[in-house]
DNA sequence: GCGACAG
DNA sequence: ATCTTGTCGC
């Protein structure tokens, strides 16, 4: 496990991506979509006191039923950024991940893997930091482009970047806006849109994202409290 | 130079 | 992310 490197500034933090892009694993499949556990990761944030709650949730991947869970919390200690958005959300969520009693299996977390400025977003720092396989399932399409995908559930089209494909759009429920899908780290892109399609069987939202959207939610409300 | 911009 | 009521729809 490498340990976070907290720049001082905007310009760090991006040589620190550079810096580490170049151990993201691309090669490899990931694990099968529906077997062993899949964790989702999540965090909220209270700005008036500086306090950030983390979760992460274990879920066994063919019933979605959750298996363990852990919170941490901890002081802000990064602004957001646009591009940088790990840094801020990175040191808390490893805290809660170690905290899990066991193996996490694939890591869901919200945001973006390559597709990146840098190619090196959230889910690609969370994977090279942890050796896990991760993917990243986003809400909106950040600064890439797309066609819109069909109207059923199960369409897609690529998220390009200057022509360059970094992620998928996913539609996950019929008619309903869809999801932004990029590969972390030891996951292939269509292995990762297979997986966000089993988890999003009953909502527009990975049920992984879900519980640990709900659970940091609730941590943060009890530790302000 | 200006706007846009994961969470 | 977060601030926030009612409201439309299955």
């Amino acid at each position: 496990m490498t340990a976070l490197q907290m720049p001082a500034d905007a310009a760090e933090a991006r040589a620190v991506q550079d810096a580490l892009r170049a151990r993201v694993v691309l090669d490899e499949p990931g694990p099968p979509p529906g077997t062993g556990l899949v964790t989702g990761v999540d965090v909220a944030y209270d700005d008036e006191r500086d306090v950030v709650a983390a979760a992460a949730v274990v879920l066994d991947a063919a019933t979605l039923e959750v298996v363990a869970e852990a919170t941490a919390v901890g002081r802000v200690t990064f602004p957001y950024v646009p591009g940088l958005l790990a840094f801020r959300e990175i040191p808390t969520v490893l805290a809660a991940l170690e905290s899990l009693p066991g193996d996490p299996g694939l890591v869901v977390c919200d945001g973006y893997g390559r597709a990146h400025p840098r190619r090196f977003g959230l889910a690609s720092h969370l994977g090279v930091l942890t050796g896990l396989p991760v993917i990243g399932v986003a809400k909106n399409p950040f600064t890439f482009t797309c066609e819109p995908p069909g109207p059923r559930r199960g369409d897609q089209s690529p998220l390009l970047d200057a022509g360059e494909e970094v992620g998928r759009a996913v539609r996950t429920r019929d008619g309903t806006k869809p999801v932004y899908v990029s590969v972390g780290h030891r996951t292939g892109l269509d292995n990762a849109v297979a997986h966000t399609l089993r988890l999003a069987r009953d909502f527009r939202q990975p049920e992984t994202t879900r519980r640990a959207d709900a659970l940091c939610r609730r941590a943060l409300r009890e530790a302000t409290a």
